[in-house]
DNA sequence: CCACCGCATGAAAGCCATTTCATGCCGGAA
DNA sequence: TTCCGGCATGAAATGGCTTTCATGCGGTGG
């Protein structure tokens, strides 16, 4: 009695049903022409036998696989996960599948998944981020199907993008602090390599502070991604040490903010009326936390449903499909708007 | 110009090398028999055609997929992302493709993917929980594939499990709660249908008060799943006005016990002092937040790992594999150490 | 009454890689 | 020298469904 016995075929259920194999494939789709009595018959029989359609050999003949690959730095962020929760629930509307493979912040590890989820022959490819290694650009042109670049306004788009500027975003945040009275103001990650949104960020804020004629060296690395909130604390910690009169902090994310925040709850520091903090993703946690924080709303799960309207767009023949650009929103609570006062700078 | 054009194949690399398809088939097999001059000629042919191998026909062929399906209640979850995480790393190594799908916390969609996914037919399914609808469990065993049950103890496994029994996780919170002198606990959450974790949690809470001959009566409902922050804090806000002399109180996940703590904080509540919180789960945040919060560790991330380490056994033949059993560890933080004081209950 | 059309259905070919079986060649044993 | 085993390779069939083309039949218009 070896395990794995012969699983029903379309041809058993045409057997039993007393039509071609044809009919049956016919009877499965809910538009096609077969009649009433016919497709009863048929479905009643599937159901007898047990059977389950085989998706690999329809994909196989229709050159249509319904599959979307995704690719995203880790599935352990909220803010990604809320893009694939968007972007899973409008493909499905359209019964695609999303095929989701995680980088761990890493170029290569990117290159890597692309080549791997090709294979499936996805019908479409979603990556995150405009950066990628010149070998896995090639793969996504040769692929010959949409390509939509996410939480990125990438300088050369492989395809499509759906996605805001991370340095615009910090801007706005500066330029908030700065509006407030604050002239020291620091920035909490974003060194590291492997994550190009990080580093935007960072730049973002080396811009800004710049523009604004201030002091534009209290940096503080957390090391590679993912920037946990317990390094958010440890580097709170370090930029006390080293900048202790710093008025304002704008971390890499909520993350590593709310870890800040926790920091200088050890250590006694009022926030905001001794420090002020900015996060950046608008998680759950920077809304609920006490005092809350202020952040910038990307709109994580919008990115994910925009980008799987445009992906059925572009499946449906020959739309007008088109970029699409979100504008970043400041978000103001409490960590910040406790602020003005005079500066000592 | 179509934009959809020849994509290279097997027959095209073939002839470019001069060997037959065949021999390209095992070009692209590490371990298969092929003079080594033949496969390199072969793979530069099909570098230079920017040929994409097409898993779906070699799936078709061998009928082996390479696919895993996963079902989870919610990828917005860091306990589930963290078991996904687990599972995908291990199976990544044996080159196996994680397919996803999110059921909301609802059997019936559980039911639906469970169907979807089958027809992809992947090589094993890992599904969340222990009970399923009467047609979704059909549809497992019909499957003929290694069926993995996770993050429960069912009381009729399907196939496999790696889990925990969820009241039993609870009871120890509570004995805990008990040793350090309380009396008067409550429970937030766990009252909806769709999520059998949280009622079996509750229950546990329920069964370990009884156990102790305490008021079993303080229990605060926080609606469906998913039970967010926002959702913990309007409980606690709930339960003080309800049962103000309430001395501990224990949440369904560490999400909610941070809402709870945060509405203490808005409260001027002194957590532990005036209540002690206890959470589930061992999120980021407990760690890190202020005061951290006592909880329950069942390993999200191994559950995952050991799940995907028992598929490969079962797919590498007759090997004697055996269900996990997980002892949830207790984890006692600033929460709840603080307690031993008279209660007046 | 015939031509023609649309509907329901079927037969055969095809999607692309792999399974299965066969062949040619070379070297070592007899 | 003959035979056999092992290696490298190829030809044909195959996996399950869908594309494509064809057929039968009843109904409508002239």
């Amino acid at each position: 009695m070896s395990s794995r016995r012969k699983q029903p075929i379309m041809a058993d259920i045409a057997r039993r049903a007393g039509v071609s194999s044809m009919t049956v494939s016919r009877a499965f789709k809910a538009d096609s022409l077969v009649s009433q009595e016919t497709r009863e018959s048929i479905l009643a029989a599937a159901e007898e036998l047990g059977y389950v359609f085989d998706a690999t050999a329809s994909s196989l003949r229709s050159q249509k696989t319904d599959f979307v690959a995704v690719i995203i730095p880790s599935i352990n962020n909220a803010n990604f996960a809320d893009t694939v929760s968007g972007l899973s629930e409008v493909l499905g509307h359209a019964k695609m599948q999303t095929l989701l493979g995680y980088t761990n912040y890493d170029m290569h590890t990117e290159e890597r998944l692309i080549e791997q989820l090709l294979r499936r022959k996805p019908q479409a490819i979603v990556v995150t981020g405009g950066r990628h290694t010149p070998r896995a650009r090639k793969l996504l042109e040769n692929a010959h199907i949409p390509v939509i670049e996410t939480w990125d306004v990438p300088e050369q788009p492989v395809g499509y993008y759906v996605g805001f500027s991370n340095a615009a975003a910090v801007h706005i945040l500066v330029d908030h602090f700065v509006a407030l009275g604050y002239r020291r103001i620091a920035f909490i990650g974003g060194d590291a390599g492997g994550d190009t949104r990080g580093s935007d960020r960072r730049l973002g804020f080396l811009q800004a502070i710049t523009a604004h004629g201030l002091d534009a060296s209290r940096l503080i690395a957390a090391g590679p991604p993912p920037i946990s909130m317990r390094e958010g604390a440890e580097a709170m910690s370090r930029l006390l040490d080293r900048y202790p009169d710093t008025e304002a902090v704008i971390c890499v994310s909520d993350l590593s903010a709310f870890g800040a925040l926790t920091e200088c709850q050890r250590q006694g520091i009022a926030v905001p009326e001794k420090m002020s903090i900015g996060g950046f993703g608008n998680y759950e946690i920077s809304d609920i936390c006490v005092p809350s924080l202020t952040t910038i709303d990307v709109g994580s799960r919008a990115i994910g449903e925009k980008a799987g309207t445009l992906i059925l767009n572009l499946l449906n023949g020959p739309t007008e499909a088109a970029d699409v650009t979100i504008e970043p929103q400041l978000i103001v609570r409490e960590s910040s708007i406790h602020a003005v006062r005079v500066s000592g700078g």
